[in-house]
DNA sequence: TTATTTATTCTATTTTGTATAAAAAATAGT
DNA sequence: ACTATTTTTTATACAAAATAGAATAAATAA
């Protein structure tokens, strides 16, 4: 072996996955509700713009600021989308996460307290 | 909302994993292999016993020495196991994941090169 | 011209991931 | 008995990812 390329990591993954269910609608604001939305859990809206940041640099997303017409004032969005790296590396993700749980049978996750 | 407990990071989720599929078997060495011949990539052993220290820290596995016996040589081993806290952990972070990815057609993650 | 709304950027800190080197403990050989 | 070898764990250090909160920015509404 010999392999330096590291995981996807969790919530990384999660937006990834946020921003596919928005499709042309990913900007800062409606990934975090689409998290939110979906996991019972408040996301802050920092860790959404660093983790946003890191994927454009590792070129699993890009950007482009949207022009204008925001119907009820505020700054400019801007919109995100995945590149083909990005879902490539999605689609490998979920490979690996679904070999480790191949085969683990849902009494091995019931009970035996400690 | 409000909450703070974080999600099980990638590598720890694997881990887990990894121990259960090695039942009363795991330990340090069999986990680092038992990943690796999962997943097409090499794994440090620090990485794995850093991330067993952390997950016991958290109360989601436990360990016991094991009673001597060794067969060739070599120092006792420390056999791991998940705790029910670990098991609800593990089953938590597969729902999660699981809410995010439904409902993502194939077609998603099909080309759009950019 | 000020308040409000919508949104992004900056900064800082904690947690996780990862590797390498060092130590420990047992057996095998001579 | 002593030394080499094997198997395994511990220690140490550093890079990357997660996360929060405050600061900014830019537009519309009053």
């Amino acid at each position: 072996m010999a392999n330096r390329e590291t995981y996807l990591g969790e919530f990384e993954h999660i937006v990834l996955l946020a921003m596919l269910h928005l499709k042309e609608n990913a900007y800062g604001m409606t990934i975090r509700m689409e998290i939110e939305a979906r996991i019972e859990r408040s996301v802050s809206i920092g860790a959404i713009y660093t983790t946003l940041e890191r994927l454009e640099k590792k070129g699993f997303i890009t950007s482009n600021m949207g022009e204008a017409t925001p119907e009820r004032g505020g700054k400019a969005k801007r919109y995100f989308s995945l590149t083909s790296a990005g879902k490539a590396k999605l689609k490998e993700t979920r490979n690996i996460i679904d070999t480790m749980w191949q085969g683990i049978h849902p009494d091995l996750l019931r009970g035996t307290y400690a």
